[in-house]
DNA sequence: ATACATGCAAACGATTTGCACTCCA
DNA sequence: TGGAGTGCAAATCGTTTGCATGTAT
């Protein structure tokens, strides 16, 4: 589907600064992109937009299920695309902050029968883990 | 053990303002408090100190192993105390925000064993649970 | 006495918002 | 055209820090 399409689908006006920053999302080498990364790359593929309008087309994308968002750790949140892929855990890396993407249903069922036992219903769940390589 | 020794034994300073938050987490109702909520819990017992050192205080706390901090979301760390008990996820309600523990050794060996295979090894990790009431 | 603690206010980083202006449908 | 979208700067939130003063050992 187009981006054009992608972005009127949601009820949101196909602006440049939208598209952008989708194309960003689908041809980045990296996975995971912060509100920050997301503007500086926008910068220096010579497209000059404003951090406010990335955090809040960020938000929207996330309204709109286009984009996932996870807060990893205190500061940074970051995004990636919305496959409708399950949903996963992140692994940190302690060094030099790099983030690896596992998906484990063992531990998604378990979280979900703790919540129930504790007469929840699991909504979400935020699994991350830190470690430093070998 | 006394407070004053346990504070003693860490190298830290038998402080008023230590001891008293001291005394707050061994006798609060709620297991779990924010900076911010420790704070005002001392205004309100008449103890007057700074809020820059409660965050000091409880940094220093979890430096010396008293306290363990967990970030739940986005904004706010909450402390508690460390009982020297097992690592454990929490589960937050999303109709009220209380916060309930678990503990499931099944998942911490999974989450040491994917960043094992990852090449890393397991420092810490970080599970929350939302869900809502049944 | 003297090194460590504290209070205050200013500084901080990430994110949000008010407002005047610009642009898509 | 008119309402949604944007840029900018100021505001917010949680937290940290510089510095002058206070205090436990």
């Amino acid at each position: 589907m187009e981006h054009v399409d992608k972005l009127k689908h949601t009820g949101l006006k196909a602006t440049l600064p939208r598209m952008k920053v989708l194309e960003l999302f689908e041809h980045s080498a990296q996975r995971h992109l912060a509100a920050e990364e997301v503007y500086r790359q926008m910068v220096l593929l010579g497209f000059d937009l404003g951090l406010a309008t990335v955090y809040r087309v960020l938000a929207q994308f996330e309204q709109a299920g286009l984009l996932k968002k996870s807060q990893l750790g205190a500061g940074r949140a970051v995004y990636e695309l919305n496959d409708g892929e399950q949903h996963h855990g992140h692994l940190v890396s302690m060094t030099d902050g790099a983030v690896h993407e596992f998906f484990d249903p063992q531990i998604e069922a378990r979280l979900a029968d703790i919540a129930h036992d504790k007469g929840f219903e699991m909504a979400d769940y935020v699994v991350t883990v830190f470690g430093r390589p070998r």
